[in-house]
DNA sequence: TCGTTTTATCGTGATATAACGATCTAAGAG
DNA sequence: CTCTTAGATCGTTATATCACGATAAAACGA
């Protein structure tokens, strides 16, 4: 994990609300009826509950993605997106280490 | 401390160098000789080592200090910079939190 | 007083970031 | 086949960031 891209990816507000809500999927987005398994949230709801445009959300779960935090997983049309605990957590340990 | 200025301030690869060349200034450092008690770093120190422009610095430090990492303190014509060790464990500390 | 040093601030240009709408593709649904 | 939906990508615009040189203020030394 490169701490600049993800220290950059941290330093915006969406973002970081992003991978709060990527907490909790049940408690924070709708129930998903497609995949009962939960592979994680459905990108389209991502976009509905940040009112943001689709494509500044596309961008941000880009970067998200980019710095380790969250996996995607596509399914036929769907993207999901979960959190990646150990990055975040293997990113707060070498933060530690670094300051 | 905010997060947002924290992180922001984390972002920039030159303010990290900054905070880390200040964990050891005995080390990274020419003595100083005016103060010999070690008020922190000499800013112009801190020009000379990072190779950047003294505006340039200046800025970075005023940001670094904004968001809590640094504090100053102005002897005479000299401004001296310290980590603020305690900021910079509160902020750890509460972005595991958040995160 | 005059010059020098240290530092902050200002103005500017180059680059990065963030938001948007439009568009393109893939995958169903009818 | 056509329409719709999810999602990524592209182009554009606005703003932020980063670097610089120039300048100003403060403090000292000669």
């Amino acid at each position: 994990m490169d701490h600049g891209l993800a220290l950059k990816a941290l330093a915006n507000p969406v973002r970081r609300e992003i991978l709060a809500l990527l907490k909790d999927p049940r408690r924070n987005f709708a129930a998903n009826e497609h995949f009962p398994d939960e592979p994680g949230v459905c990108g389209d709801n991502i976009v509905l509950r940040m009112r943001l445009a689709q494509s500044t959300i596309s961008n941000h779960l880009a970067i998200l993605q980019r710095a380790g935090f969250i996996t995607s997983e596509k399914r036929s049309q769907w993207t999901y997106f979960k959190r990646n605990e150990k990055a975040v957590q293997e990113f707060l340990r070498s933060l530690r280490q670094e300051l």
